[in-house]
DNA sequence: TCAATTGCATTTGTATGATAAATAATGCTA
DNA sequence: TAGCATTATTTATCATACAAATGCAATTGA
């Protein structure tokens, strides 16, 4: 299939930008179980006529997977899936390719049981750390989840810079590469659409209280807050499985 | 300065792979400040005659840096470095160029604490999870650690494999992608060499209690031993400080 | 028969030059 | 002065050729 979204007019030849699209492509096809662990990928030649493109194109797309640790390259060899252990999935690019095979490949409890770790902490160091502004913009994006209403996919964008901007409050910057962490869970519990009013309510209260601990620099209080929303995300994504099985 | 390493036999033109040597070079330009954020990088062909290379290994080189979110590429504008923000520091290639000026990016102490929220976890997971065999390979580093003696080189090697395996043995893939955080932290300390004798035995005495703790499945002991081993990075990395300053 | 070496075939890596697309900067027009 | 068309510059893509790495087979020698 060829990957240019429109044809060419009569006569003239076009040349869409497409390496990134052909990168998403080889990538969702590794995540997806085409091109398993150890397997090869087609040879360059034989990518360019899969995709219609030129060689340059195919050769830069497979940079970017071998710069994500997905694939490498030898003379002779060809292109290798890497085993998953090296695979970069803390790199937000990739999580999003992973998209739908998230929980396929087990990464929502991972993520989740690693958030555990971190969201507890970055609570605690946001509430000392934090600028006014930044509690300031936390509690806006408290605001936006709690006037979504039924609007769950408003809920779940809200809920998500809720988080991302808490991990940016804490003033650690590994904290913060996790905002890309964030996503993907919830949009999983999306997908399965297990919410109910009184589950929102409770989220949102949950939610207000941490931004009342970072008002009040109670670092404490803000960490076991931050422990007791991931408790809730756990239990709700067990409880969305159960719904679907 | 051209980047292959021997010249070319008479009359026969010699073709190095330099692409990742490329690469490097200009990552650690980022690092170094050389090239600071938000400035552009010299053109692509430009590039081509500062490294005597053809555009072709250049434009592979920067996809790979624009894969890692260290720059953005656009047509008329240029190459132009991108936020810190959005540098991919736990990209292990990224962490090793990044190399020497780790410190100097405050990334010592934001490592430290965030080994402190993911560490104390990790054991604790796995005290409950780790094969039978993932705890003898835990030993085996613990002892080589204990058989180091004066060679602090070979002592920080086993320390750093030490705690790569823990983090293996939580058997959660995010936590795994850690591995790479514990040799930086370490060699930052390593170079300032302020290790006493006694020092090292403590550290070799924490940490085979550790091992213990994983052996009697004690899961909350793990944590706290974990804890105090962060603890007692903290307290070193400090006190090389004051040394060197 | 077997082992080592040599040569061949295949695949990725690099070089080169041309054209297309994007867009900041410039100048023109009203 | 504001808006619009033009231009110039830079990256993006295409096409082709050759170099280097390496698995594999054929050859050779004992």
């Amino acid at each position: 299939m060829t990957v240019s979204t429109m044809d060419a007019p009569a006569g003239k030849s076009i040349r869409p930008r497409v390496r990134l699209s052909v990168a998403q492509c080889l990538a969702q096809d590794i995540f997806s179980g085409k091109f398993a662990e150890g397997s090869n990928l087609p040879r360059e030649n034989d990518l360019c006529e899969d995709y219609g493109v030129s060689r340059t194109v195919i050769r830069e797309a497979l940079k970017i997977l071998q710069a994500k640790g997905l694939v490498v390259s030898r003379p002779r060899i060809g292109t290798i899936v890497c085993p998953q252990d090296e695979w970069n999935i803390l790199d937000n690019q990739v999580l999003d390719w992973i998209g739908p095979n998230l929980d396929r490949m087990g990464l929502v409890d991972c993520i989740l049981e690693a958030r555990g770790a971190i969201e507890p902490m970055a609570a605690e160091l946001a509430a000392r750390r934090a600028t006014m502004q930044e509690i300031a913009d936390i509690e806006a994006a408290w605001q936006a989840m709690a006037k979504a209403g039924n609007d769950i996919e408003a809920f779940i964008a809200a809920d998500t810079v809720f988080h991302e901007l808490l991990l940016k409050a804490s003033h650690n910057r590994i904290f913060q590469q996790f905002g890309a962490l964030m996503d993907p869970a919830l949009n999983f519990m999306l997908s399965t659409s297990a919410h109910s009013a009184e589950n929102l309510e409770e989220s949102i209260g949950q939610h207000g209280a941490l931004v009342e601990a970072l008002r009040l620099r109670d670092s404490e209080g803000a960490r076991k807050l931050a422990l007791a929303l991931i408790a809730k995300a756990k239990h709700d994504v067990s409880a969305a499985r159960s719904v679907k099985s």
